[in-house]
DNA sequence: TATAAAAAAGAGTAAAAGGTCTTTTATTAT
DNA sequence: ATAATAAAAGACCTTTTACTCTTTTTTATA
């Protein structure tokens, strides 16, 4: 994929909270974890980091959990993939060279550069609202595989 | 980047033969190496790799080295990325998820698929022989940089 | 005000990717 | 035949990424 594990669990994290928490309903890491079939801890870290930038909201104790308010939902994944790593992948040469730009393009430069603004508009375009909407009007969907509870 | 260190050396290494190496001008791991400033030993298996699957030709001894034939140069990069890692990346889901395709696609599949088909057809288009030319007619560039040998 | 629930924090482990060093094998030229 | 050259092969090391386990802190509520 185009990025890191912990930038994915992320991602997959938001789009669930904004579809399952809200303030008066938190999710508690175990059930985030379980129902998505990340290893509990690992996202532990990604959430306390999420929280730490503000990207969601967190509560300790009894009814704690994680949520995300309106606001939250605005978010672009670009946004959300700056947050997590950085965006140097779009300053990226797509054959590795440091020395590669319009004067002196490698390659495949011309057409690389138009993919990877292809993909950085989809990646602005997309915000965790629109894909919750999406989801929830079922013209996108988020499987949650053989990990999903039982009814 | 979109491939791993070891398909991004040996396509940058592959390039540099096809424009610098012939069956009477045979070039030594060292200097390719020491050209393109990769680490020595860890390309070497790389191109044994490479020789292996008869992707580039090689010969030990004194006045050996790597080189390729001409037939060789006819190679896109889609395969010889193939040959390297396989190309599991254009059948991935873009955020991850193993259950996305057209009758249930993720809130980014059907922009994504465009996005994977254009980067298939670059790939698919660019031949070691079309960059070889392109270089050779400066169209395109892959400068050596602080690692160019004085001449 | 004690207890239990839940996130936060920290230290440690495991696996994969990337890289180095040494020995062996094949080839050529003396 | 021998020596030199260069790739092939193999064992090992380092770094980064991914993941686990344990302890601490905060907070709601009985």
């Amino acid at each position: 994929m185009f990025f890191s594990k912990p930038t994915e669990y992320a991602i997959r994290a938001i789009i669930y909270l904004s579809l399952h928490a809200s303030e008066e309903k938190k999710l508690g890491l175990k059930q985030i974890a379980s129902d998505l079939g990340f290893p509990e801890h690992y996202l532990g870290k990604i959430m306390q980091d999420l929280a730490k930038r503000n990207l969601i909201q967190s509560a300790k104790g009894p009814h704690g959990g994680f949520y995300m308010e309106e606001k939250d939902m605005e978010i672009s994944l670009l946004s959300l993939i700056d947050a997590l790593e950085g965006l140097q992948f779009f300053n990226t040469c797509g054959l590795g060279l440091h020395e590669c730009n319009e004067e002196k393009p490698c390659p495949i430069h011309k057409e690389y550069q138009i993919i990877k603004g292809n993909y950085y508009r989809l990646l602005s375009q997309k915000t965790i609202r629109s894909m919750r909407d999406d989801i929830e009007n079922e013209i996108a969907f988020m499987d949650l595989g053989h990990h999903a509870k039982k009814e």
